[in-house]
RNA sequence: GGUAACUCAAA
């Protein structure tokens, strides 16, 4: 059907709305349309939506298929619900499709990311045929929660590594705060991306060393969104405010198309530094952005105006939020603590329980 | 014609 190519066509060119519209309008939808629209909220992190639209397929008696579990499985991540997981790997049970490459590898990573490593295990173990994303998706999950050394292991054995592998195996050193290690592979691999760069200028920040975080920035061939995020946080985090602002300016002007991130890690920047202008700035910066609202950068609006003393314009963005979690309330609460006003404070502080989050 | 793995963010 002609409709199906224009779903898949909006989608390709990240046009969330357009796909589907036109997927709505579709008088016969198939598993591909179905997928495709699964696929694009999923890689938006709409998590719920794309849920949902999986939902929906199975009660229109759309045959699900191995495409479908892959496209699905990315939302279980972003939602973290190992039950919720559990019960997809139960339905791709029953169809007998858990031998396919993709549902399995995208299986090892949702229980990654839902924080069961033994069920990503067992899932990798009982693949008969994996390929490099399998294994990648294995090294990411020992890496990112402290077995490093297991890491190395499964990294040494893989049949063959491409560049995202590398770039795993470095960033678990990061994670576990071993520069070093990352460092010698970073010298040592074929070749290096982007992300390969960015997570070496991660790593040095985090470990204080912001000057030499600067001198791989200066010294990539190219240089991303997140490799500019990284930079702002870098001085951010090391307590060189102005220079963490300077870097936003330079991004700027470097023309590089902010996202969510780049607000997120430069208010923090002016919340430290009492600099309520260039917050005021950074926040019309955002809504000129055209970026829908975000729980990070809605937290650290609050905390900006709080620390800033403005706790009326802090009450205002927390108002507007449409979600909140207890970051949100505590940069909330403890600016109107800040603030000597105590009653407010303990006022919102129940308000946080009735709704549901619970304190820590 | 649709699918899976790596790097950045808030109290």
């Amino acid at each position: 059907f002609l409709s199906t190519k224009l779903v898949v066509m909006y989608a390709k060119c990240r046009s969330l709305r357009e796909a589907r519209k036109v997927f709505d309008e579709m008088p016969q939808r198939n598993a591909v349309s179905w997928t495709t629209m699964i696929a694009a909220y999923a890689k938006h992190g709409k998590a719920e939506e794309a849920l949902k639209l999986f939902n929906e397929m199975k009660e229109n008696g759309v045959e699900i298929d191995s495409f479908s579990f892959a496209s699905v499985l990315p939302a279980c991540s972003k939602l973290g619900s190992l039950d919720q997981t559990k019960r997809v790997h139960e339905e791709i049970r029953k169809r007998g499709i858990e031998d396919n490459v993709f549902v399995g590898s995208g299986l090892v990573g949702t229980y990654v990311k839902c924080g069961s490593l033994e069920d990503a295990r067992n899932v990798f173990d009982k693949m008969p045929e994996k390929n490099v994303v399998s294994w990648t998706a294995m090294i990411t999950g020992y890496a990112q929660n402290g077995k490093v050394s297991k890491a190395r292991k499964l990294f040494d054995k893989m049949p063959e590594r491409n560049v995202v592998s590398w770039n795993a195996m470095l960033a678990g050193y990061v994670r576990n705060g071993i520069v070093d290690q990352a460092l010698r592979l970073f010298v040592k691999m074929p070749e290096r991306n982007v992300s390969s760069w960015n997570a070496m200028i991660g790593g040095f920040s985090q470990s204080g060393d912001v000057k030499t975080a600067l001198e791989f920035f200066e010294k990539m061939p190219s240089r991303d969104v997140i490799s500019w995020n990284t930079m702002i946080s870098a001085y951010a985090q090391n307590w060189d405010f102005n220079e963490a602002l300077n870097m936003y300016r330079q991004m700027q002007e470097a023309g590089v198309q902010p996202n969510s991130a780049t607000f997120a890690s430069a208010l923090p920047a002016c919340a430290n530094s009492a600099a309520v202008q260039q917050g005021k700035e950074i926040h019309d910066d955002f809504r000129r952005s055209g970026l829908g609202r975000n729980l990070f950068v809605g937290s650290a609006l609050v905390d900006m105006y709080a620390k800033c003393g403005s706790i009326e314009d802090a009450r205002k963005v927390f108002d507007k939020m449409p979600e909140r979690n207890v970051v949100s309330w505590t940069a909330m609460i403890g600016g109107y603590a800040m603030n000597g006003n105590g009653k407010e404070a303990l006022q919102l502080f129940k308000e946080m329980q009735r709704s549901g989050v619970k304190p820590n």
